[in-house]
DNA sequence: GGTGAAACATCGACGGT
DNA sequence: ACCGTCGATGTTTCACC
């Protein structure tokens, strides 16, 4: 289940420059280009690697705004409901079940104090006894996916 | 500043699929190889796509924890040292400057209670004057870096 | 933005350790 | 079980239209 000193170099590579050839990542790791991809391959099959995407600027795609908003729901059978709107609305980038005085953080990009206004009052608040309380994002300071990483 | 259409279908595909072939995204956009080519090199230089990365399980690097901490800073000499140290620190993945009773939010991973532990009273409350209120997040609902798209 | 040819990278089969 | 070599195939890149 651990990865070993070559993998651990593989991953932190991938995490920050994506995959580029079999050839760079081969020289890197000291092998040939057909053993590295087989490493990327085992670890893809694994699910170590859950696949590959490019970093958008947010602002760039017209999200100009991020906030992050707690849910409390007072009736739990209007949990069902809640989990299947976070899964179709597009704005929330992540949404985490936590401790705490409330149940659920969200992460939200959208375009503007109007679009998140719609978002809270028209798509979460119309599910009875949910509370929010939302906290809006000045700038952020620092913003990666990469990890730290395990020498496990 | 703004995507036109087949930027926008182009950035959209990046965000799911990463970068694949140049073939690909050509009969995507109906276009010529080269000239996809083309058009995202132009988006890399507007910043617009800023890197490409893998996606990696968090479990799988051996990091099991996942918390948000606020942070007060009831010092304000100490913002340069307290930025400073969330630079340095790759267990803290994101840093906000936010509004409301605190100053920031922290979205943390590291691999154990014990790691969060030296995190937050070894790295972080050796800075006088910092307070510190932690949430851990006990399941992942959702978690995308996708954008939503705007047909601006 | 399209076309063609040269340069390059990948994939699969085979052999070695 | 993992890695290296080699040849066939597919992809990118560049000059030019």
């Amino acid at each position: 289940m651990s990865l070993d000193e070559t993998d651990s170099k593989l991953v932190q590579h991938l995490m920050r420059q994506g995959r580029t050839t079999w050839s760079e990542l081969a020289n890197l790791l000291g092998l040939s280009a057909p053993a590295a991809a087989d490493r990327v391959r085992r670890l893809e099959e694994r699910g170590v690697i859950r696949g590959y995407a490019a970093q958008i600027s947010p602002e760039a795609a017209g999200c100009e705004l991020l906030a992050f908003i707690a849910v409390s729901l007072e009736q739990s059978q209007q949990r069902a409901a809640f989990l299947q709107r976070v899964e179709a609305l597009s704005e929330i980038q992540e949404c985490h079940h936590v401790t705490g005085a409330d149940d659920y953080l969200l992460k939200v990009r959208c375009r503007n104090t109007q679009a998140l206004e719609r978002l809270i009052s028209q798509e979460l608040k119309s599910l009875d006894g949910l509370k929010t309380h939302t906290t809006i994002a000045l700038s952020t300071v620092k913003e990666t996916s990469a990890l730290p990483l395990s020498a496990s």
